[in-house]
RNA sequence: GCCGGGGUGGCGGAAUUGGUAGACGCAGCGGACUUAAAAUCCGCUGGUGCUCAGCACCGUGCGGGUUCGAUUCCCGCCCUCGGCACCA
């Protein structure tokens, strides 16, 4: 009897898929499409670690699953490989970007994934860094340019010191740069934005609709942040125009002793005279300041006074303007009431500069002495006719007031900003822009595509807000498409993200050169069946790419508006306390595992260590443990089967039991329960001294996503000469896989006290007559009273004394 | 601070329309095989106590509650992970 040697059995099997091309999908003809797309990797230098691996793997059997479900599986792969994660690290250590790139990648590709046995058709693989690939970036820019979703425009954006670019709000983390944890900054200047807010709505509603994993719509929810409220006009007094305000609370309107504006807000330096210079030396210092972050959000609150005066709408009280850097520009109309009495930031403002406090919503009708902020709900008081309304109430009937008296509307504002694509950096696919003296803005014709990345060795960003392409003439310097006169390129790349945010579209149509995808392979794979990805990228990618779809759908390029069918995401593996990252330094590479385990005692462990929605600690002890239970299913595989007679009923009970609950555990991805179901149905097998044949290759085969090359390798053995992901998913009869006898337990008052087998569907009168005969429970019962009895079907009989 | 997820043996984790807590595995202990060891196979394995072939009590972060019965539901906390964080 031969061992099993995983090193000879995997590179025979990974030979034989390659050869019989057991992975390519006939993309036109195929009958039944599903499309598993797994977030494709950054080809990093240090290789995949197990973390990736993981991910990877869940999404492959789920692949391999559906496979075998008879659907045409299309599992295709790429590499995000541009971007400043590439770029940092090429700095770093000295070597040009696409040297790295291309190194990893062949790394990546040929030593890891590879070697664990995922289902990839190499033919479809996608690389970002391809003019090929990123000609079609710069097309949907185009797209979104011309159906003006994108747009050049001033604005106050994050600026990374360290990578010196500006970044999306996405990028920005506790006030730090997502790539390099650098401090972040903000910066006035003129960048180019997708206008993404303008789905802000739509992105919101969809999420209803979604098959996504609810922790990721959770988070999108919050990111994009609706809040329903009013806008209201108070008249600035002694000069014509007025403030707009966005509240949500306009029940508190008469309690507003001050207004406040934002340092960016055009009236700002609206001031009298005698306050002009204040209020200018504080905009300026204000304008200079760090972007907030974390240990500043709590600071004091600090303001000055314009000398200008306010009205209220709703009584015509006088109130204090005045400029605060804690009213954000980008967030409602750039200015606010302040409501002391029920607002923390107010109230702390309001307490700084001795401004007056008036409570107008009280939680019992009476009146308080504040000793803080009042932010809940109660009644109106101090607020003439309003009085006595309740909180929900009270806003209603204020905007209705004020909208009836045009100094007000409702309104809706949304949390989330544009989406700045514009990076000073050196490795993405340039933004197809030229500036013509005469013409303005004028877009790059689409035939013109690709602008290509010119090649050059003077790659570093210098901080001058300008990327390094600024630096080549050559690039620079062009005609423009309009008049033909002199003209200058672009020179910012657009954001990585943009090259991710439509990689699957690719996928089918990787080949196809007249448009980034072709319209029959993209309305019969698209939209993505099942995408398997991190929650890292809640707000970053699955957001883009989200918006990206639909911008395509309704300019007509793509049928559909929701780019994934279902996503879910799956859980982090956790190293020392810490997300196994690059960037933490915990990486483990999981090639030394492969070598002394196999790729299958790899793929099953990382499945084993914890439920697949949650991740878990990685730790290697125990990966030995699933080596061994492969080890004993092959010696038993080659020593135990039998084709006499017919497969035992208790084994077909076995069997039927195991597909059933196995079938549903993948179906939810609960991938750990369902190895723990193989190894008990392997338990019993064991058992035996034969197992008929019949018995084994379905067992195999619903082993099969799990340990690949294990399973078609035992497969061969029993004869069979085509692969097992040729074959079907075994059905299960529900009779069969049903237990016949159950084990019922007897209770009093709750504490069990015996238990014995008896047949599924005992009615009541017999288990209680068994359950009373018990010694056990004859013992407990002297001289007690029973008061009742709680009989549970196949379960178990109370019995409740005294 | 606000919003979510989670807290179960020595360890990873099972089990929740309220019904046998600890499946499966790791580690550990005992045994078989062996000159011996490794490998393999078999058995035991939540804690405590006792008059120890057995029996009793305790036990799912903490404190209460509802119930015949609570890991599961309710109230009040603690810890932890993730999201947001001057968003009006």
């Amino acid at each position: 009897m031969r061992d099993y040697d995983p090193t000879f059995v995997e590179e025979k099997w990974r030979r034989k898929w390659e050869e019989q091309r057991l992975h390519v999908v006939d993309m036109i003809h195929a009958e039944h499409p599903f499309f598993n797309l797994m977030m494709f990797p950054y080809p990093s230098a240090e290789g995949l670690h197990v973390g990736n691996v993981f991910a990877f793997v869940g999404s492959d059997i789920h692949a391999r699953f559906k496979k075998l479900n008879g659907y045409d599986v299309f599992e295709p792969i790429g590499f995000d490989a541009f971007g400043m994660h590439a770029e940092n690290y090429a700095i770093k250590v000295g070597k040009h970007p696409k040297k790295l790139v291309a190194e990893n990648i062949a790394n990546f590709r040929e030593n890891q994934l590879k070697r664990i046995g995922v289902m990839y058709d190499w033919t479809h693989e996608v690389i970002s860094t391809d003019p090929g690939y990123y000609k079609w970036c710069q097309w949907i820019f185009l797209q979104l340019y011309k159906g003006g979703l994108a747009e050049r425009k001033k604005a106050p954006v994050n600026w990374c010191n360290s990578c010196k670019t500006v970044l999306a709000d996405e990028q920005v983390e506790n006030g730090l740069c997502e790539r390099c944890k650098g401090e972040v900054i903000k910066k006035e200047t003129t960048q180019w934005f997708f206008l993404i807010t303008r789905y802000a709505d739509h992105l919101l509603k969809n999420l209803d609709i979604i098959d996504w994993s609810d922790s990721t719509k959770k988070i999108q929810r919050q990111w994009i942040g609706k809040s329903e409220g009013a806008e209201i006009q108070f008249q600035i007094e002694g000069a014509p125009g007025s403030i707009d305000v966005f509240t949500t609370r306009a029940d508190t309107i008469f309690g507003a002793t001050f207004l406040l504006i934002s340092p960016g807000h055009p009236l700002a330096r609206n001031t009298s005279d005698s306050h002009k210079r204040e209020v200018e030396e504080y905009i300026d210092r204000a304008m200079r300041s760090a972007a907030v972050k974390e240990e500043e959000a709590q600071r004091e609150k600090t303001g000055v006074f314009t000398g200008r005066y306010a009205v209220n709408p709703v009584n015509g009280e006088r109130i204090p303007i005045w400029v605060s850097d804690y009213v954000l520009m980008g967030y409602g109309t750039g200015a606010i009431m302040g409501v002391p009495g029920h607002d923390e930031r107010d109230f702390d403002f309001a307490k700084t500069y001795g401004l007056p406090i008036i409570e107008v919503i009280s939680p019992d009708g009476g009146s308080h002495e504040l000793s803080q902020a009042y932010t809940g709900e109660g009644v109106l008081i101090n607020s003439g006719r309003f009085d006595g309304m309740t909180t929900s109430k009270g806003t209603k009937a204020i905007v209705e007031y004020l909208v009836a008296g045009g100094a007000g509307k409702a309104s809706v504002n949304y949390r989330l900003r544009d989406w700045c694509i514009s990076r000073q950096r050196y490795w993405g696919p340039p933004i197809p822009i030229v500036y013509c003296d005469a013409c303005g803005i004028v877009p790059v014709p689409e035939e013109e595509l690709p602008v290509v990345l010119p090649e050059t060795d003077d790659y570093l960003p210098d901080g001058t807000e300008q990327s390094p392409l600024a630096r080549i003439d050559s690039f620079v310097n062009t005609n423009c498409p309009a008049c033909g006169g002199a003209a200058r390129r672009e020179t910012d790349v657009s954001d990585n993200f943009l090259d991710s945010a439509w990689y699957f579209l690719r996928y089918p149509s990787a080949h196809y050169d007249e448009g980034p995808f072709e319209k029959f392979l993209t309305e019969k794979w698209l939209p993505v069946d099942m995408y398997i990805g991190g929650n890292e990228h809640a707000v970053l990618h699955l957001m883009y790419t989200r918006f990206i779809t639909m911008a395509l759908h309704d300019l007509g390029h793509l049928p559909f508006e929701e780019p994934f069918k279902r996503f879910r995401a799956h859980g982090l593996i956790i190293k020392d306390g810490a997300k196994m990252s690059k960037s933490k330094g915990n990486v483990v590479i999981p090639n030394q595992y492969i070598d002394q385990y196999g790729a299958d005692t790899l793929r099953m462990y990382l499945m084993f260590l914890g439920p697949y929605k949650e991740g878990g600690d990685f730790r290697d002890t125990g990966i030995a443990g699933i080596r061994k239970f492969l080890e004993r299913v092959w010696h038993f595989v080659m020593s135990s089967v039998t084709r006499e007679g017919e497969p035992s009923r208790d084994m077909l009970h076995w069997l039927h039991k195991t597909i059933m609950r196995v079938t549903n555990d993948i179906e939810l991805l609960d991938y750990n329960t369902a190895i723990a179901l193989y190894m008990e149905m392997f338990n019993a097998m064991k058992k035996r001294d034969h197992v008929h044949a019949d018995i084994i290759e379905k067992f195999l085969i619903i082993l099969a996503p799990f340990a690949p090359h294990f399973c078609e390798e035992l497969w061969e053995y029993m004869g069979n000469s085509e692969s097992i992901f040729t074959q079907r998913w075994p059905g299960y009869d529900p009779d069969v896989a049903s237990e016949k006898v159950v084990e019922f337990v007897v209770q009093i008052n709750g504490k069990v006290r015996d238990k014995f087998p008896l047949p599924v569907d005992t009615p009541e009168g017999e288990a209680k007559k068994v359950a009373l005969e018990s010694e056990k429970v004859k013992k407990r019962l002297h001289g007690e009273q029973v008061i009742k009895y709680i009989f549970v079907p196949n379960k178990l009989l109370n019995i409740v004394v005294r």
